[in-house]
RNA sequence: GGCGCUAUGGUGCAACGGUUAGCACGUAGCCCUUUCAAGGCUAAAAUACGGGUUCGAUUCCCGUUAGCGCUACCA
């Protein structure tokens, strides 16, 4: 064991998804990179829920978020914890920073310090002497009578000079004027019988943080300036904060910030679309992140082997789909197909055109085909496919005699007077063969064609449109293989009648 | 408005003081060809701007500009 390998040994990260939303991609790349970091260093991944505030959480929201996290692949070790439930550690924490001086209890109205206020400069302010000083203190923290018949929220007593700094693993490091840092809330003030409310954002993440003995701290650089206020925390509480690392944000085509105008930023909706999650968290893992080289195709295994904190960039990254779509077009070719064929299994299986004896280890069904016939035409299908559901739709007739033939494929190929005669004639050909392959379905086509004194691109078009039904399909001899000699002699003996 | 972060082709990344600035997506063309993909080849396309430091800056420093983030009893 190495001396690296030791001092990360304990490495525990935690992935925070507040259930106010779907889990969209940058919380996922953000969680994708917490886990790759975990699981390379052989360290524990937690998941915890934000839901302190009860007004905008959604409950109903969480399931989605875990499933698609395990879509995704990643999962945790411990949790999920949820916030709220643990309120008692947090309101023990307040009480622990008002014993120690860090906290006063604040008595305002709750809209008085709401953002706006000191946003625009005031109309009676010179125009360029500088706009008026954001107001950073409470009237509060120096003490004030209680208010009879209000209840107190407990604000953070931020120190009056003087900096604040730590240390980021990606921005380098960081060093924030206090003077800058306003008086922030620690605790909702109480409602009814109670004497304080929820916790807020900044005490939960680090009361947690500590008691889950968090070690780094990856997320989102929209958190750098929230980082000075957790230090300062950690520092009330008497306990060591942990590395922070700050990763970009993920913007849409305009740079502005990703959001549903650019289209899907749901994960889930990516699943649903039928992009393989090990396509997606590859793609997913090269924005914000680079190995250092110019390999992009990186199955999860080399990520594993590669990811590493150095490696993340501080620029925000667009989400280019157009790549995503290469990726995903890329893993449907490359994967060793035993890793493809329980995707499509999972998709015929949706659709309803799976059927039991292509699984693994099954009997052959009725007509032959089995396990490895599957296989066969999943990886003569797997080229030309984009999207996991093409695999019902596109290829349908490789699965189903029940398909249609595509009018405007019809249309097509199918032009020439000849045909009807031309596919008459090659099922009788193809009827004939003793032998069923390749070579054989060629040369009987192209005898056919040549007999017929046509270009055995006529008949091999109009022959494609006849048994799948589309314009668009694998190499025709293959397909007749893959198909069948009953199936292709049927299928282009019933063309010629239904035309 | 204040504070902070960032800045390589349209996009994602390389180059961490010395390269004809590299790779990939996308785009265009060619090849292959049995449709459509894939694949192969080629092309157009970038160091935001201005100052420094240095023998030498994409790289280090400053300013400008632009984008983004934070500025809630949201997270």
């Amino acid at each position: 064991m190495n001396d690296s390998a030791n001092k990360t040994a304990g490495t525990r990260v935690r992935f925070a998804p507040s259930p106010t939303g779907y889990l969209h991609v940058g919380g996922a790349r953000t969680a994708l990179f917490n886990w790759l970091f975990a699981r390379r260093h052989g360290g524990v991944m937690i998941l915890r829920v934000e839901d302190t505030d009860a007004e905008r959480n959604k409950p109903e929201l969480v399931q989605g978020i875990l499933d698609g996290l395990k879509w995704l692949g990643v999962d945790w070790d411990e949790g999920p914890f949820y916030q709220s439930q643990r309120t008692p550690l947090y309101r023990e924490a307040a009480r622990k920073c008002l014993a120690n001086g860090s906290a006063f209890l604040c008595y305002c109205p709750a809209e008085k310090y709401a953002g706006g206020d000191y946003a625009e400069p005031a109309q009676d302010e010179e125009p360029k002497g500088g706009g008026p000083r954001r107001v950073t203190r409470c009237s509060c923290r120096d003490g004030k009578p209680s208010t009879p018949g209000v209840k107190p929220a407990v604000r953070f007593k931020v120190p009056l000079g003087g900096t604040t700094r730590f240390a980021d693993a990606v921005f380098g490091e960081r060093e924030f004027s206090n003077e800058e840092i306003e008086d922030f809330v620690l605790l909702r003030s109480g409602k009814g019988e109670e004497e304080f409310g929820q916790s807020m954002y900044q005490l939960g993440v680090v009361v947690d943080d500590i008691e889950m003995r968090i070690t780094h701290v990856i997320r989102g650089a929209d958190h750098i300036s929230n980082t000075p206020k957790q230090v300062l925390l950690y520092g009330a509480l008497r306990a060591e904060p942990p590395v922070f690392a700050h990763v970009p944000l993920i913007l849409g085509a305009d740079k502005s910030r990703l959001s549903k105008r650019h289209g899907a930023t749901d994960v889930n909706m990516y699943r649903a679309e039928g992009f393989l999650p090990e396509a997606f968290r590859n793609f997913l893992a090269l924005l914000g992140w680079s190995p250092g080289g110019d390999e992009e195709f990186l199955r999860t295994k080399d990520l594993l082997g590669k990811f590493s904190l150095e490696g993340v960039s501080r620029t925000n990254a667009v989400f280019d789909r157009p790549k995503l779509e290469w990726f995903n077009t890329q893993y449907l070719q490359k994967l060793p197909i035993e890793d493809l064929l329980p995707e499509v299994e999972h998709e015929l299986k949706r659709s309803g055109l799976w059927k039991p004896e292509w699984a693994a280890g099954a009997a052959p069904g009725p007509d032959g085909r089995d396990h490895a016939w599957f296989s066969r035409t999943v990886d003569l299908l797997r080229p030309r496919i984009r999207l996991l559901p093409d695999f019902s739709t596109w290829s349908r007739a490789f699965f189903t005699d029940d398909f249609l033939r595509d009018p405007a494929a019809k249309e097509k190929f199918w032009k020439d007077p000849k045909v009807p005669e031309l596919l008459a004639k090659l099922a009788d050909a193809l009827a004939a063969l003793k032998e069923w392959n390749h070579d054989a379905c060629d040369h009987a086509s192209r005898a056919v064609a040549e007999a017929a004194g046509v270009k055995a691109g006529l008949l091999i078009n109009a022959t494609r449109v006849a048994i799948v039904g589309q314009a668009v399909a694998p190499p025709l001899f293959d397909t007749m293989v893959v198909l069948g000699q009953r199936r292709v002699v049927q299928r282009l003996r019933q063309a010629v009648e239904s035309r």
